[in-house]
DNA sequence: TCTCTCCTAAACAAGG
DNA sequence: TCCTTGTTTAGGAGAG
């Protein structure tokens, strides 16, 4: 399952003056920020963009609400979890109304969420560690499966019977018998065993990028080494997510991270060509993701969009998108 | 082919 | 009684 890894660049994507050129065309205007997220993909057909005036498109990623939830199968919101640092987004597989897109995102389009690529081990982890207490009862299980999972809100029923065949068969989690004089409700709460949290952690990390491999850029040893550690080594860009995937103290650290900023992911040679090769590219987007108010976000742009002054203009026209237009000022070292 | 992992289904018991 | 939870067994699919 694991890929071939590209041979490692010999100097980091955005030192390249290649890659820097390919990278840096959308956003002749924009300096180059100490952390920018700027690559061009095909959004991902998980994209729920809101459409912005000027044709531009925002996303949020919190799965605050059931429409956001929906998109939580994009894999993306893994970042804001810190369950996965942020990178690029994952392809998934391809909806036919995604081929034919037009110029500009639909709006809202219709999703089908498919199977998650998650076991049911990782499911059950993610939720647990998702959770206030890194403990869940199993109808807490399932309720964060379904939320961030639409394709079990419609699955046949024995997807619950298979968490719990897990959840007591897996070595990985532990039941804890509930307080009785708190007890509401029957059944044990179930947490992750810290010994395996590792190891779930590495499967779950597996499984997003064997999920993602369309993108060469993901592949780089590069950021899966900054992957590892919870930091990019691109030259001195901050990655979004400062968890360390294999320190067991992150179970104590805040799901959200703290700071706010964006981050840059430039696409290398190979992964604009591949991403040519990918039917989507033809759309050619970009996504700005940035983080913002404990939230990632990120706007949907049209590939050809130059960012200058002017597309942050239009980005203001919308309130929604004025705050963000304005990280993105900042960052381009102007002040609005 | 074998082994391993994972998924699914089913049966059963216990408890609310 | 019904439902949920937890356990166990069995079989199949897919990958290495």
């Amino acid at each position: 399952m694991e890929k071939d890894v590209p041979t490692l660049p010999s100097i980091s994507p955005i030192q390249s003056p290649t890659n820097a050129s390919k990278a840096l065309s959308h956003s002749p205007s924009l300096p180059q920020p100490s952390a920018t997220v700027l690559h061009q993909t095909a959004p991902s057909y998980s994209l729920c963009p809101v459409p912005l005036s000027g044709g531009l498109n925002t996303h949020c990623l919190s799965p605050s609400t059931p429409s956001d939830q929906d998109d939580l199968t994009c894999l993306s919101w893994l970042h804001q979890r810190n369950l996965l640092p942020l990178q690029h987004l994952p392809k998934m597989p391809t909806l036919p109304q995604l081929e034919s897109l037009e110029p500009l995102p639909t709006p809202n389009l219709p999703l089908s969420p498919g199977k998650p690529p998650y076991s049911f081990s990782s499911l059950i982890f993610m939720a647990i560690e998702d959770s206030p207490d890194k403990r869940l009862p199993v109808k807490g299980i399932y309720e964060w499966i379904v939320n961030n999972f639409p394709y079990y809100r419609t699955a046949p029923s024995g997807w619950r019977n298979s968490v719990r065949h897990n959840l007591s068969l897996s070595k990985s989690f532990q039941r804890i018998q509930r307080d009785k004089s708190q007890s509401v409700g029957k059944g044990s709460l179930w947490c992750v065993c810290p010994e395996y949290r590792p190891t779930l952690q590495e499967v779950l990390k597996k499984t997003h990028y064997c999920h993602i491999n369309n993108s060469s850029l993901l592949n780089s040893p590069v950021l899966l080494e900054a992957a590892d550690y919870g930091q990019t080594l691109m030259g001195d860009t901050t990655v979004i997510s400062d968890m360390d995937l294999n320190n067991p103290s992150m179970s104590s650290c805040s799901l959200i991270p703290d700071h706010e900023e964006l981050v840059a992911i430039e696409l290398t040679e190979e992964a604009c060509e591949e991403s040519e090769k990918d039917p989507l590219a033809d759309s050619g987007y970009i996504e700005f993701h940035y983080y913002q108010d404990q939230q990632y976000q990120y706007l949907v742009l049209p590939g050809d969009t130059e960012l200058d002054l002017e597309t942050v203009e239009i980005l203001q026209l919308d309130a929604e998108a004025q705050e963000a237009a304005g990280s993105l000022l900042d960052l381009a070292g102007g002040s609005h």
